[in-house]
DNA sequence: TTTCGGCAGAAAAGCCTCGGTTGCGAGGC
């Protein structure tokens, strides 16, 4: 289930976003939002602390403890309650729209009494908002478009939402009375980016004590269907879950059912009428006599239709039914075959764990290497300086090799420790240019280089500035090549065939960043990316030790683009990886 | 509101660019 941590910060996200909507105090305003993302990355549980251990926390003082202890005590925050009666919730909900922030919400909401996202586009459409000091035509469009961006992502989750819950309601459903088996299936199981809803299935003989044991769940605030073989309920925080429970012999035939996708269960339904057969969530028929042949695993139901098992990442009808035909379906990469991680931040810039803490987290994990790679001055934001850079250099060769698997550091002998890449993120200007000139670049172990801001640019241009940051040979890999935020920001409009042809010809890498807002590249650009012949790194870009775990997700969808163990370069050796990323230094 | 350095209160809190409007809000990681 989610951390109290999560359930925090998102409170104090939200009381930051109502002093600044109520025109607050600006500098208290960033307080609380920094409060909210170092208790979100903090890796104790906020509610298993007392007032020491909370003040602890980077950012959080006596005030803010006490806030926290509030709202385990009594369930809110009377501080919080009071902004909240100021403020109807749907303004808070306009500054979810890009472009709109919290002084453009108050004045819409003062002036208009525009409390939500609908009444918005209405008065937009009625040309309500012309009078209005500081919106002009092009803010009603922009408005506009960033209201069509936010619907249509619609009702889905991040991947890791939805993973965090289904997983909580598997383990929960699998201690209860008759239960013999339970997972869960659809796009969650093949690892999609986004989630519309949650599917559970269950193996019993009887469903009644599951399906109870389900409507009972602490998080379940509606329950939208409740019958024998399905039960729908919808979470306090919005989402959809259906449990279906089936029989323990039809367990195989359901979960191939279930997990979907519909274009492939068209495919193998298809495949089933030739061999006069008949698939359906119950079982593997017999056409003419109706007998039932398999159905208890799927790798029965997929063998007598011909086919080896095929890993749900790549149900989605692109090829695999083919290739499986052929005994060519690919060996795909395995979270458990990542040898590091190449693009990490500490607390020297934007991460909130200091570098000695990243790196006992990533040695913890069993990495035989590690890059860390905060950014370059070009973000001015982050303040780096060539000092600033040199002296973690000189910590990074330090703690090289000093920690072992067990996460600890070593006393005397370094030798099997985890190795330490210093590396860089670099930024790539409108121009394709980067923070800083050869010389320099050249004392890094690694460079990752990615575009952070002017996505506006034109295709031509968004182009040629890839292709000039793959052209320089110290650039290593590009970081999230898109920079797309699901659900919030497109991926830039670039030729990104060209691009990875650039890639491709120069040795650059590609990012497929793991951290479940980006997953970036995403599985059809991968697909397209492999067909190229380029190289990819699968990394965390964690900013805190929590963050490390996202890997799973970037494993995921690199596996969604069928990619193998080959293709992914921190799945190599240290010697392999140093020698492909003398690149063409 | 936190942090710091000294036990009370001052200082600091990310900085720069873009874009839409003419002094400023939003966004980047």
């Amino acid at each position: 289930m989610a951390r109290s941590n999560d359930e925090v910060a998102a409170l104090f996200q939200e009381y930051a976003d109502l002093i600044s909507i109520t025109g607050g105090d600006a500098y208290r305003a960033r307080v609380y939002e920094k409060a909210a993302r170092s208790i979100g990355g903090h890796h104790a549980e906020v509610s298993t602390l007392d007032t020491k251990g909370l003040q602890a926390i980077p950012n959080v003082g006596k005030s803010i403890a006490e806030k926290i202890i509030e709202y385990f005590q009594g369930g809110s925050v009377s501080a919080v309650e009071e902004l909240r009666a100021k403020i109807p919730a749907g303004v808070r909900r306009l500054t979810a729209i890009p472009t709109l922030g919290p002084k453009k919400a108050c004045v819409l909401y003062e002036e208009l009494g525009i409390s939500s996202v609908e009444e918005l586009a209405d008065a937009i459409h009625e040309e309500r908002l012309r009078d209005l000091k500081g919106f002009g035509p092009k803010t009603e469009e922009n408005i506009l478009h960033g209201i069509e961006l936010l619907q249509s992502s619609g009702d889905r989750v991040l991947l890791d939402v939805a993973m965090d819950l289904a997983e909580d309601v598997v383990a929960a459903l699998s201690g209860a009375r008759g239960c013999r088996r339970c997972a869960y299936a659809g796009s969650l199981r093949r690892v999609r980016e986004t989630i519309g809803d949650i599917d559970v299935l269950a193996a019993a003989t009887k469903s009644g004590p599951l399906m109870r044991a389900f409507t009972e769940l602490p998080y379940v605030s509606e329950v939208i269907a409740h019958g024998e073989k399905k039960t729908s309920v919808r979470t306090t925080k919005g989402l959809a879950v259906d449990l279906r429970v089936v029989p323990p012999d039809s367990w195989g035939a359901a979960l191939q059912y279930f997990t979907g996708s519909k274009a492939h269960n068209i495919r193998t339904r298809e495949l089933a009428l030739h061999r006069k057969l008949k698939l359906s969530e119950y079982g593997l028929f017999d056409t003419e006599s109706g007998d039932k042949i398999v159905s208890g695993t799927e790798e029965e139901v997929y063998a007598r239709l011909g086919l080896p098992w095929i890993p749900p990442v790549l149900r989605e009808d692109r090829g695999e039914i083919e290739a499986g035909l052929h005994d060519e379906l690919p060996d795909l990469v395995q979270e458990s075959d990542l040898r590091g991680d190449l693009h990490t931040h500490t607390d020297l810039t934007d991460g909130l764990a200091p570098l000695e803490e990243m790196v006992a987290a990533a040695a913890e994990r069993g990495y035989a290497y590690y890059a860390i790679t905060d950014h370059g001055p070009n973000l001015y934001m982050q303040r780096m300086t060539d000092e600033r850079m040199l002296a973690q250099r000189e910590q990074v060769r330090e703690l090289d090799g000093a920690y072992g698997r067990h996460g600890r550091r070593e006393k005397q002998d370094r030798r099997g420790g985890m190795r330490l890449l210093h590396g860089v993120e670099l930024n790539i200007d409108p121009d394709g240019e980067v923070d800083w000139p050869e010389e320099f670049l050249d004392g890094f172990d690694l460079c990752v280089a990615s575009v952070h801001s002017h996505f506006n640019q034109s295709r031509e241009a968004l182009t040629r500035r890839l292709v000039r940051a793959c052209e320089n040979p110290y650039v290593d890999i590009i970081g999230h090549p898109t920079t797309r935020i699901l659900g919030k920001r497109p991926g830039l409009d670039a030729d990104f065939d060209a691009v990875f042809a650039a890639c491709e010809r120069t040795g650059t890498v590609l990012e497929i960043n793991a951290h479940p807002d980006r997953l970036d590249l995403g599985d059809e650009d991968i697909l397209r990316a492999k067909r190229h012949g380029v190289k990819f790194a699968v990394d965390s870009d964690a900013h805190s030790t929590l963050h490390l775990a996202d890997m799973r997700y970037g494993v995921g969808t690199a596996q969604r683009g069928w990619l193998t163990k080959d293709d992914v370069i921190n799945t190599w050796t240290l010697t392999r990886l140093k020698r492909f990323l003398r690149k063409g230094r």
